[in-house]
DNA sequence: ATGAAAGCGCTAACAA
DNA sequence: TTGTTAGCGCTTTCAT
């Protein structure tokens, strides 16, 4: 069990004070060239690591960010198990943070007031929201003094805080118009959840793309939330209706409609078409594959990262709002 | 900008030295029934949360622990992208350490030395290896005087560490009879990766399987790595040859499989059969649904952080050694 | 350019 | 039982 090198250690060794050594890590402008090279050569020798509890203690920053998630029931478990999107997101955050110094931290908040107290008792440098901000949550927030990035949030209060989104209404208007092509005048909506604000941009673009065309909305029902199951249930309703096409908004409840339709002997593309939003890893490994509309989530997790830490690095006066572009992409549920 | 409140204040607020204060924080019975109620009273007026970093270093505990990944290309991406096997263990993780109050850091590694630093850097109280582990990193890791604790490792040294894994053997056991009494008998194993103990046990007991069916094997193959893609591509060859019945020690490389054959026109299962290993979300959205073998991955997460929490405070002579059940899920790529 | 020393917030040994 | 105080490892002001 070898003693931790501190940075008397790496003084003594080198015959300099303590402070010195400190300058020369944090690169401070302070020391000759010659006391610089014995430092780096003493650091070298023992092997010495800046304590980061000691640091954060005195430079009151911590070099980690968090990453807040909705929790169901109490557990992260469901979101991860189902959704790809949480942990390709959270990749992105990883690959950022870990080449800029930083680390990240995730957890799953119910009430604001935990959430308050975990970035205090961490001594948290920002933060990152991701896809839920309960409703009192963002007052308490506005009062913490550390930047704060929400994730597709387009609630009213986001606009006081960094927001990254991508384009949601485009995506549901590229969405819309394919299926119109295709020829399709019978299409059911699937919103992906109640009362997402984010569900109600991708519809917006979506109905206007069908008052372009000309064409009535047919059906429009709502998963409950979106997850797979939810999106089977309304596929066996979807079964013994007479639309030929759906777009659901979530990939996820997408292939849940799929895979009850062809439970159900129905053939996709052919008798029904379906798009779904996102572009999951896992909607190219069905059969039929997935035509749906792309976002690049890997993206938006490293830009979220690299955007939060230049925050806390710059600290900037305006607050800075992101939106990043999607892409159709057309696969074979689709294809007729 | 609210100042933070320190122990200081608690302890003037209550009228009482900031020993009291910290002996009430850390339920240190040293204080008296009077004292105490004062100093909550006054901890929760004044919203006080211990700052860790304080903590931690006077301590020399974090209630951190590390997670160490596989790095594939310099990023965690594909990894997470692809496999949800990774971000449900992390869910498990999150579960019990929010319970314990520990957060955990996730990191993706290439060098020992990176490692190390990390772990001294954060003065991490644990560490949990998933899936990797370099060749020499064992050894510099060994020198360390946290609790190690390694997912899935077979490698000889594994045991100088506590070790969680699965009944893998029994796992391959399981597919190779439940093949055998479906009638198969011509059948095609594929290696989830090259070079793999995981793999090789499980190979071990689905050749125990065939031997004891008195059933040779008849084709091997090795999927270069455990994903979709090269399943896709070991699809392909299978389309051509002559087995009923292909078991892969992977769901993504059987996903895969499955996906080549049927692009091919060949039907699952009535052409040829699949079966899969580990039992993923996404294993049950495809159709036909795939037949795999089931491991419990939050369980095997959650457990993992129990038990190295566990490590961390008892701090125990021996090292610990568990195994996980699995279970044989017959669905409809199989079941003719 | 260099170093001494105060302080960051907390714990724990020691005194009272 | 309670309080005082010396660290924990590092940064940074202020002398030198």
């Amino acid at each position: 069990m070898k003693k931790k090198v501190t940075i008397r250690d790496v003084a003594k060794h080198a015959g300099v004070s303590v402070a010195s050594v400190s300058y020369v890590v944090n690169g401070i402008q302070k020391v000759s060239e010659e006391t610089k090279e014995r430092v780096q050569q003493a650091i070298a020798e023992l092997g010495y690591q800046p304590n980061f509890a000691a640091v954060s203690l005195s430079k009151n920053r911590s070099y980690m960010i968090g990453v807040v998630m909705p929790l169901i029931e109490d557990t992260l478990a469901p979101i991860f198990k189902e959704n790809s999107y949480y942990s390709e997101f959270i990749s992105g955050i990883e690959y950022v943070a870990r080449k800029n110094g930083y680390d990240f931290l995730i957890t799953g908040v119910n009430k604001a007031e935990e959430c308050k107290n975990w970035i205090a008792k961490r001594n948290l440098d920002g933060i990152i929201f991701l896809g839920m901000f309960p409703e009192h949550l963002h007052e308490e927030m506005k009062a913490l003094s550390i930047p704060i990035l929400l994730i597709d949030a387009y609630e009213e209060y986001a606009d006081h805080f960094h927001t990254i989104r991508i384009a949601d209404e485009e995506g549901g208007f590229l969405a819309g118009q394919h299926l119109l092509q295709k020829g399709h005048t019978k299409i059911a909506y699937v919103a992906h959840s109640e009362n997402s604000p984010v569900d109600a941009r991708r519809y917006i673009g979506y109905q206007r793309a069908l008052y372009r065309g000309n064409v009535k909305e047919a059906l429009h029902l709502t998963a409950k939330y979106s997850t797979f199951k939810e999106g089977y249930k309304i596929g066996e309703k979807l079964s013994s209706s007479d639309v030929t096409a759906v777009f659901a908004s979530s990939d996820l409840v997408a292939l849940g409609i799929m895979k009850a339709l062809q439970d159900r002997g129905k053939k996709v593309p052919t008798d029904i078409a379906v798009v779904g939003f996102d572009d999951l890893t896992v909607s190219s490994y069905t059969s039929p594959e997935l035509s749906t509309v792309r976002q690049d989530v890997f993206h938006k997790g490293s830009l979220s990262a690299q955007t939060l830490i230049d925050v806390i690095t710059d600290r900037p006066q305006e607050t800075k709002h992101i939106e990043l572009p999607v892409e159709l992409v057309v696969r074979e549920s689709s294809n007729t």
